[in-house]
DNA sequence: CCAATAACTAAACGATCGTTTAGTTAATTA
DNA sequence: TAATTAACTAAACGATCGTTTAGTTATTGG
């Protein structure tokens, strides 16, 4: 054995999670996030082996941010409403501390659409199949929607979601809460 | 007077502007300008001034590009049904030669909304307004619809298609028009 | 208490970024 | 046709990128 790590991994990814989220990857650099973790690069390649390394365990920590979130949405059991609720605590999320940074996964899904990362991909993936079963589950508590309908509508949820975050980096409170209830209006 | 330019300023943008919507503002470097644009750093900077000046005229390019769409937009006199056919079209220039692009104005939005670039930001806004009013108009063609109506679906429709945008670079064919077809359907 | 080992600091790595500059080529006009 | 001038080529600029490495400090077990 030898000296132990002055810091908490998971303390310092939630650091690194937060400056991807106000800056996206390409534009956050080394050297900001060795300020931002209060770290060494030599601390930061040793734990995580790269930025990119580092980027994968921010996405997994926010996801964690967001487990509450998901939770109150599972448990719950008012079907569309529901939705509609997780709707607005998703912009809430996003906009807090005052600056519109968006959906960090949302974010991500922009921002390497056009690479061919495997790993990020993967992530996306997991996140979004993850979110349209729930979307599915609950549309279906509603007895008088046939099979088509339900798929249609969670797909139309997913792409409204996306956008409701790629937007709320852009527009007002009042113009978000126009969007949703519109959105909702005659599901 | 002394030699003459060897390319058209108007065409090189143009092909820098593809490159830019490819690959957005950061990750396009000036060597794959140069390359794309077929002329050297040097004539790129006599002539534009630097990348930034570059993009500036790569984003005109870009709404030059959409005019004949706006243009056909403006003309009809459908109402609600020229709006749907607009978002039709726009995913149709968005998804062309195969590659999602999405659309390089919400592109440019979402890449610089965290900045503080005021020529940016100008030529973003004055995209938006234009496109708002022109919704506006389209919609108080149904007279059964007072001033409030009109203006929260006109934001309505300006979110959605921003978020359209951004959901074609990422969204299969069909979910876009299921998407479209679902945003129309009640209003 | 000292050898072993891992965590630390700080400097440097090569690559690439946007931008500039020195030197050459070609078109214009007096 | 010779002087002028702008467009060209190509190399280099300093800065910063992600990453590595050499050297120091602290903690542990034998």
């Amino acid at each position: 054995m030898a000296r132990k790590k002055e810091y908490n991994e998971d303390a310092v990814v939630e650091k690194a999670m937060n400056l991807f989220w106000r800056n996206g990857y390409e534009t956050t650099s080394m050297q900001m996030l060795e300020k931002e973790m209060g770290i060494n690069k030599f601390s930061i390649y040793s734990s995580f082996g790269n930025k990119h390394g580092l980027f994968l365990e921010s996405l997994k920590s926010y996801q964690r941010k967001l487990n509450f979130i998901f939770d109150e949405f599972r448990i719950s059991n008012n079907g569309l409403e529901d939705i509609k609720q997780f709707f607005y605590n998703s912009v809430r999320i996003c906009s807090q501390d005052g600056n519109e940074k968006g959906c960090l996964i949302t974010n991500t899904y922009n921002e390497f659409s056009e690479r061919e990362d495997e790993l990020i991909n993967e992530q996306m993936g997991y996140f979004m199949d993850n979110l349209k079963e729930l979307f599915i589950h609950k549309l279906k508590m509603d007895a008088s929607k046939n099979e088509e309908t339900v798929l249609k509508q969670a797909n139309f949820l997913l792409l409204a979601k996306h956008g409701l975050a790629a937007a709320s980096k852009v527009n007002s409170e009042k113009e978000i809460e126009d969007y949703i209830e519109m959105t909702f209006k005659n599901l």
